[in-house]
DNA sequence: ATCAGGTGAGTAAGCACTTACTTAATGCAG
DNA sequence: CTGCATTAAGTAAGTGCTTACTCACCTGAT
């Protein structure tokens, strides 16, 4: 019999972190792929390896064993990581005011984590729709700050006279709109790319484009290479 | 106590279809609110105004309930329904070859569907992350029926020199992610409207001039009022 | 009298969660 | 090193409740 597969089915003893950090693992995976009101705790517990018992030694109930993934969640990489930190080549190209540079790498970025955590992807639309906190505060703080800081660079650049004057809040939801709808594409709903299939580097730089020209004041070509 | 409120709670003797139609209305309500395992027989029997057994009397089983609404929903209106049929303007649009109002009026018509039909968007991106079929086969046929749709009208426009040449597909990805993007935002995530606040006239509006300054080949201006 | 519309009171399985208990690692006094 | 108390890791077998689904039985209009 194999032990220390992967995570799951250690059947030994384990130190209580390890374990509770392995059934938290568990219950993101299976809520992500089925939601909170689809997944039983027995199926949690099987897929850690462990009896039914045990996730209630750790965590007092269904609802707090949610709660303590958005924790998790938010400690850990990703959730507050904004798309431009540690994105030197995003950062440089704003100093350089090369827009065209800006959007790319953010979009690229972007694109590449959904693609990187899909299932947290699914975490979060299960949690929009069935109402949980995360949503509310995933949403209310990160997507808030993404429109405050992308919206900020678009208002100084209109200053500059490089943009349109149209509310930089309606650019920041067209190019997001782009991206997550792609993500979304390729996630959800044609996951096996029929429709379109590019890669993220493709992806990023046409809707960089796309939005760029939609926006900027002077009809320029934006002739990078 | 009343009675005869809207649809619901009608305690007195109902034909069989009608009664049918009923139960078929509350559990999509349900279904779109909490997810199909987020919703019993029984709240949707209470809903209904009738006991449970008047449900499986129409519907041998939970499951085939869900799929009659499917059924139901796409013999319906919406559905089959894409966003050019009974849309004179936008079809007129395209025969001047005027291609804002193209765009403007696919998008006005898609924005107004959505918001009309939250409950049925709602359902959609469950039947998505659970993969019902429902979701498999919306956006099997009617999506890439968008995706053909507009995607040849471009290409059109390509051949006449009005478009950028790059794949018409990545252009219509780009406009449909800014109107679901933003119905999603009003659906789902900011409900509130706190980020952004415009009505579906200005989205329209806006989001059409984005994509088409954004694809056009001559860097027009668009000047239309 | 018929029969479609409708129900109360089930059933077996499944649910979140608990209790009473066993097992294995770790000290630490002699 | 032994022997034993302590404690954390772990479980089998429940608890009461809910679930999807059934069945024997009403009821009232034609």
């Amino acid at each position: 019999m194999i032990k220390d597969l992967f995570k799951c089915d250690q059947h030994g003893r384990m130190p209580g972190d390890q374990r509770r950090a392995q059934i938290l693992q568990s219950a993101f995976d299976l809520f992500s792929q089925k939601g909170f009101s689809g997944t039983t705790t027995k199926d949690i517990a099987r897929l850690s390896g462990v009896s039914e018992a045990m996730v209630f030694k750790h965590f007092s109930s269904k609802d707090e064993l949610y709660g303590a993934i958005l924790e998790a969640k938010k400690c850990s990489e990703g959730l507050h990581k904004y798309p431009w930190e540690s994105n030197e080549p995003m950062l440089a190209a704003m100093e350089a005011k090369d827009d065209l540079g800006v959007f790319y790498h953010f979009g690229r970025q972007a694109l590449e984590k959904h693609q990187a955590d899909i299932a947290f992807m699914r975490l979060l639309f299960y949690s929009a729709l069935e109402e949980h906190e995360l949503a509310e505060r995933f949403f209310g703080e990160f997507v808030h700050e993404i429109y405050r800081f992308l919206g900020g660079y678009i208002a100084k650049r209109q200053a500059d006279g490089a943009f349109r004057k149209i509310d930089p809040r309606i650019i920041v939801r067209s190019f997001l709109g782009m991206l997550l709808h792609h993500s979304l594409n390729n996630i959800l709903w044609d996951t096996k790319r029929r429709i379109l299939d590019i890669d993220n580097e493709t992806a990023a730089r046409s809707f960089a484009e796309m939005i760029l020209r939609g926006a900027a004041a002077t009809p320029s070509t934006t002739d990078n290479n």
